[in-house]
RNA sequence: GGUCCCAUCGUCUAGUGGCCUAGGACGUCGGCCUCUCACGCCGGUAACGCGGGUUCGAGUCCCGCUGGGACCA
């Protein structure tokens, strides 16, 4: 078996997309299961669309999926003169010609053939002309008027076209600048590309190229058209279905890992298994169990999984996923080893990085911010006595285990005659600031001594100052 | 309009002629656990689009219809 060799060739359009993204994931773990190739080329022959903010978006959003590349990026507008010396090939061996027909030629031929209900192709007026180069000359294909072409597909099966259908498509503006799918055959027999996953929003233009393929004489690469991602109302994915840019995912706290079993998953399955590391996917991933059917991107089930992900993932490694997070709601901290164990108290309790944030803030404020309702609630003299309790107690005990708090904790009970919830909630609210957080031992485990002696003080003040 | 593709629970999917009284996951509903919230655990809900064939037997093969999607305009 030769080296697999793929590639991902999106256009700077635009962000990275969801289904662009399951694309060259696709593409790249092939390439990484197969011990092959993948290669990053930048389509940017639409001058006009194309930016380099749309380049540097495409980049940052593959690093952060993890997924890297071989060989490129290459740019297509930097390789002119390939595809140049290659429609020369094409003219010489009679398989290209010069066209001048007028756009406004086109048009009529065009309405005529749609009038009597015809297709709208080119109909051969300069096939054998025997034109050459001139000012506002195309250069098209001479495609074949009869047979069929068929594209062996490895996910779809055989997928046959009429010749007829086709007609002399143009490889090469008046401008001098080569069409899409000139440029796109031309990339692929130059970079050796054997292996071609994509859309099937690509299955009609592929005839054209493997024409192209053939006649220049080149080996036909292996076609897999996988199907689109539809949004949840089963038609193409855009803007209105929400955030559709793979570094959007990254910014609300979604895992690589997380995003990237997501994105496989859809259209893709072995068995039963809906979880998958990194490692396993690569080990794991063929192009034998891809489905036909285009699969509609779930949310929840992206939310799911990345919760799943996040209680694997060791500590010191969320620990540092969620610094920039913190930064970002005014937190600045480097303290891994600490943020480490905030990060133990909350993982199995946080569907994203953002809420793991949120679920955090407490543990860093020097002064906390009580939310009202539950200030109004449990901050009330009534709990005045346990809160005082618990700080004589905390303030004898050396060392924070679970256990030794426990102990205090039920000695508490006893003396108030009040069960743990009753003594809890006040203590989490003067802690957090909130009804809701992680256990009431592992806060103060964490927090330790100090810290939360002075929580609690300040509630005993905060109440105090109330009534 | 033409060409092409697709069709299993709400969603992602398993299923490659008998193992399917259709399995898993997400969601959802109920329960257990419990210091709050989660996690975890247990259980329920829910699908082979329709119609014809082929076959002893079809979710699985063939045809038609219907529905969806893509591309070209």
């Amino acid at each position: 078996m030769n080296t697999i060799i793929t590639r991902f060739p999106p256009s700077p359009t635009g962000y990275l997309h969801v289904g662009g993204a399951r694309t060259a994931l696709f593409n790249w773990l092939y390439a990484r299961h197969m011990k092959g190739k993948f290669i990053l080329r930048i389509e940017d022959t639409d001058v006009e669309r194309s930016t380099q903010e749309s380049v540097d978006a495409i980049f940052e959003a593959l690093e952060w999926l993890g997924i890297d590349w071989d060989e490129g990026p290459y740019f297509q507008t930097k390789r002119f003169d390939i595809y140049k010396t290659y429609i020369q090939k094409l003219l010489d061996s009679g398989h290209a010609y010069y066209c001048t027909c007028s756009r406004e030629k086109i048009e009529e031929m065009r309405k005529k053939a749609m009038a009597v209900g015809g297709k709208p192709k080119y109909d051969g007026t300069c096939r054998d002309k025997g034109l050459s180069q001139s000012d506002n000359a195309v250069i098209r294909f001479k495609a074949p008027l009869t047979g069929a072409t068929v594209i062996e597909d490895i996910i779809k099966g055989n997928i046959v076209f009429q010749n007829s259908e086709l007609d002399d498509f143009i490889i090469q503006r008046s401008n001098g600048t080569p069409t899409y799918n000139l440029a796109v055959v031309i990339d692929d027999i130059t970079m050796g590309i054997n292996t071609i996953i994509r859309g099937d929003d690509h299955v009609n233009n592929t005839p054209k190229q493997i024409l192209l393929f053939k006649a220049l004489g080149s080996p036909l690469p292996v076609f897999g058209h996988v199907p689109m991602v539809l949004g949840s109302d089963r038609s193409r994915l855009s803007k209105r279905h929400g955030a559709m840019s793979v570094t959007a995912y990254r910014d609300m706290g979604y895992l690589p890992d997380a995003f990237i079993n997501f994105l496989v998953r859809l259209g893709w399955s072995y068995g039963d298994q809906e979880f998958f590391t990194r490692e396993e996917l690569i080990e794991k991933f063929t192009l034998e169990h891809i489905g036909r059917s285009a699969g509609v991107f779930n949310q929840e089930k992206l939310l799911a999984l990345n919760a799943d992900h996040i209680k694997v993932t060791p500590p010191t490694k969320l620990a540092e996923y969620l610094i920039p997070f913190l930064k970002q709601k005014g937190y600045e901290t480097n303290d891994v080893s600490y943020l480490q164990k905030v990060v133990k108290t909350l993982h199995t309790r946080s569907k994203t990085l953002q809420e793991m944030a949120e679920g955090a803030v407490f543990y860093l404020q020097d002064k906390i911010d009580y939310e009202e309702k539950a200030a109004q609630k449990f901050l009330i003299p009534s709990a005045l006595g346990t809160l005082n309790l618990l700080i004589d107690e905390l303030m004898q005990l050396d060392h924070f285990t679970e256990k030794g708090l426990e102990n205090i904790f039920l000695k508490i009970m006893e003396i108030t005659q009040l069960k743990l919830g009753k003594i809890a909630q006040p203590v989490r609210v003067a802690l957090t600031g909130k009804t809701v957080s992680p256990g009431i031992f592992e806060i103060i485990e964490v927090l330790g001594k100090e810290p939360t002696v002075r929580r609690l003080k300040d509630a005993v003040r905060f109440i105090s100052a109330k009534s």
